[in-house]
DNA sequence: AATTGTTAGTGTTGCAAGTACACATTGCAA
DNA sequence: TTGCAATGTGTACTTGCAACACTAACAATT
């Protein structure tokens, strides 16, 4: 019976080019790749547009089989550079996610990721994948393909969660950034407003950030003072029992 | 190549009863079981001894291959029910792990999950597992079959994390405890004195303890009011903003 | 050169919550 | 009745959090 239906599949693939196993538990990783866009001041999250069936057409996260040799982390990496053109960023498991009835031509147990990018890093997405890949605001997002839009839920309540208690927001930051962009990364992702002279205060008596000497440039106002997130005194602190926390 | 070695895992089967199939990646749940033992006054964990191999005779926790048609969760209840008599309780994923080589007899990734269980479920341990699970002091626990020891300390830091902001203590403790029960709980999950009286004015005037007129028996000294968690209370304060924290 | 617009940058005070700390009371057992 | 062991309770101090508004800097425009 496992060689039978291991026939049928191989012939399916032939045809449809889909490398999903009917007879096994097949074993994807899905990333859910964030970036933080100024301008607009929103969160946005990279989508791809399905090119082939099941859900053609439809928006996904970027996502792939686990190949029987490759180690879940080395998956999603691998998503994130083949298919989105990014390498050494920030990247984290989520959950895994084993509906029954998630993908429509088998058993696909997910096992989901989430990323954050910094804008640098973005503009490396290089052009071929421009045409399938897209930036869309949190907010726009009302569906996508297979329980994707779940997977995107659960990825924001974890970043909501996790960026009160330890410092990842700077991964969606310039490497030098100013103290109003830094407030207003937490504003948009916690939609919550904070008070300016509070947040400053706060922060910086932390004591993990790096005064550089460098000011914003091209603004059309006063430039604000740049500065640095310090990993090594945050880690240094750490082991001595200090808490991020905003 | 794929039937090839189909053919020599079913040869291996007949020979060896071991399920995995080493042409594909297998899917596996394990569950890390913590238990609150009050007499000892420390933190236990269900293991089990592997009556097969690998790693015949060392100590193991539960697990099983999860079934092409089914969840994943299920799975891992079914873990709990079959190999240790244990129904309806508390149960959430912690983690996947899949490292290549951490099983020895071919791919397997394993989605692992942590349970908290109260002294009265584990009096329905049934007398046949007896003989194969045993609760250990978290800290007596030294090495484990596979990678579960490293599934084991992540779970150790889940339960220490979450235990500070979410009311999960309770799920350790009898359904009617007293006041001394639940701050020792705290403080021997998180290896931490408390001050006895800031303890319960903190927890009391969080208003999610219902206060029952029933006194502890059986002790030889003075017997101490039991109180039980109010669950309908907490979530009704959580959608007003109210956040649990110890 | 002066004016306008826009954001940067800065302290203090009141309030709430957290921390430190000690003793009388209860109830069982010997 | 006495001893023992754990329960149960209040206050003062300290610290951290929240609320709040104006001047300074710089670029662009007139």
């Amino acid at each position: 019976m496992r060689i039978y239906s291991f026939l049928l599949i191989s012939l399916q693939l032939t045809i449809m080019a889909n490398p999903i196993d009917r007879s096994v538990i097949n074993v994807s990783a899905d990333c859910v790749i964030f970036g933080f866009d100024e301008d607009a001041n929103d969160l946005k999250v990279l989508l791809i547009e399905r090119g082939e069936e099941p859900f053609y057409g439809q928006m996904a996260l970027p996502g792939d089989l686990v190949k029987i040799d490759e180690h879940l982390d080395t998956a999603a990496k691998r998503v994130l550079k083949e298919l989105a053109g990014l390498e050494d960023i920030f990247l984290e498991q989520l959950y895994t996610f084993g509906n029954l009835t998630r993908h429509p031509l088998g058993r696909v147990v997910t096992v989901s990721y989430y990323a954050l990018i910094k804008p640098s890093d973005s503009d490396l997405i290089p052009a071929s994948f421009a045409k399938r890949a897209e930036w869309k605001a949190i907010s726009d997002i009302k569906e996508l393909a297979f329980d994707h839009f779940t997977i995107l839920s659960e990825a924001l309540t974890r970043l909501r969660s996790k960026i009160r208690y330890q410092p990842i927001g700077f991964n969606l930051l310039p490497e030098k950034f100013t103290l109003t962009q830094l407030q207003s990364l937490y504003e948009v992702i916690l939609d919550e407003d904070f008070d300016k002279r509070n947040f400053r205060k706060k922060i910086l008596k932390m004591d993990i950030l790096i005064e550089t000497d460098e000011l914003q440039k091209g603004v059309p106002h006063r430039a604000a003072r740049l500065y640095r997130f310090d990993l090594d005194k945050y880690e240094e602190l750490s082991t001595l029992g200090f808490n991020y926390s905003i």
